[in-house]
DNA sequence: CATAAAAGAGTGTAATTACACTTGTGTAGA
DNA sequence: TCTACACAAGTGTAATTACACTCTTTTATG
């Protein structure tokens, strides 16, 4: 094996854009869940409560709708949203069909958000220190437009 | 409410950076997981045993060594060993000390990376080309600056 | 040397994640 | 109408993740 080969063989592992992702989002994922803690929130809660509490058009969205905008596996939201039902911080309730349920967030899960609110604010705060600004705004922009064209790919 | 803090409020979710990163971080985890998959070996196990079998002091890592390069907590990674052992791609013996243990690769692990390198070439490649070159340089560079930055933080 | 502190590793518990598969329901074409 | 197909959702199973805690061993300190 020449140098070359050797060098490439070398960076097999600290190349790989997953593995260097999914490092940024664990060690992410701790300083938010962490900033969190006091509101008994984890990051991946509040996001789905943020997501649910919200209804662009009026109604509440289902399973699927809120996957959708979660860029989450539905399945995965399903038991997501089991421990937030168990908490008793989300309903789900009856959708337009008999297939469709509709995801609420009750007065307790809204209570709840409240609460996290601020941490979350101040998660983000140390973030954008920890991390700098520009890095974060270009970070922003990077990540948005490459999940556009990850979407983009799987609709063709 | 005034149309300022309307706006504020109605980035909750999508302007958090930790929900932008994990969202991006799942689906380019399913890409290379799928890419991989006739290799039997999912991103995580390819990254743990290509970090493993590369001895950078010759001598084999230990449980603590391969998490810290792995930027995992190594709670974590004993229970990722714990797969990669059952299979028995991967043995963890006796250590330099008779607290540490030294992981090492088995030849049937040795095999199973080889089988899956291609794979993974194959995972990047695809990658590349869907997330575009640039897109994916600028990536590896932010990455890589912003973790500098927040293990920095962390040993201050 | 004895004892406290630090280092290395594992367990209990629980949440997140997703693939393969199943079930129930609505819709469209013969 | 009925029959196939598409849609919505849940389950089985298994891997990933990490905090809190415990255990053992080493090292440092009196």
């Amino acid at each position: 094996m020449n140098p070359v080969n050797l060098a490439v063989a070398g960076k097999t592992a600290s190349a790989c854009t997953c593995f260097k992702l999914r490092g940024l989002s664990r060690r992410v994922t701790q300083l938010y869940d962490q900033t969190l803690s006091p509101s008994g929130l984890k990051v991946t809660q509040f996001s789905v409560i943020a997501h649910a509490r919200r209804r662009d058009h009026s109604a509440a969205p289902t399973v699927s709708d809120l996957a959708n905008a979660l860029f989450t596996d539905r399945t995965t939201l399903t038991r997501n949203l089991k421990v937030l039902v168990d908490a008793g911080l989300v309903e789900v309730g009856h959708g337009a069909d008999a297939r469709s349920k509709a995801v609420c967030v009750t007065t307790k899960g809204e209570a709840a958000f409240q609460a996290a609110r601020p941490l979350w604010k101040l998660a983000q705060a140390r973030m954008r220190d920890l991390a700098g600004g520009a890095h974060l705004d270009a970070l922003h922009g990077l990540i948005g437009a490459i999940l556009l064209r990850l979407e983009d790919a799987d609709s063709a």
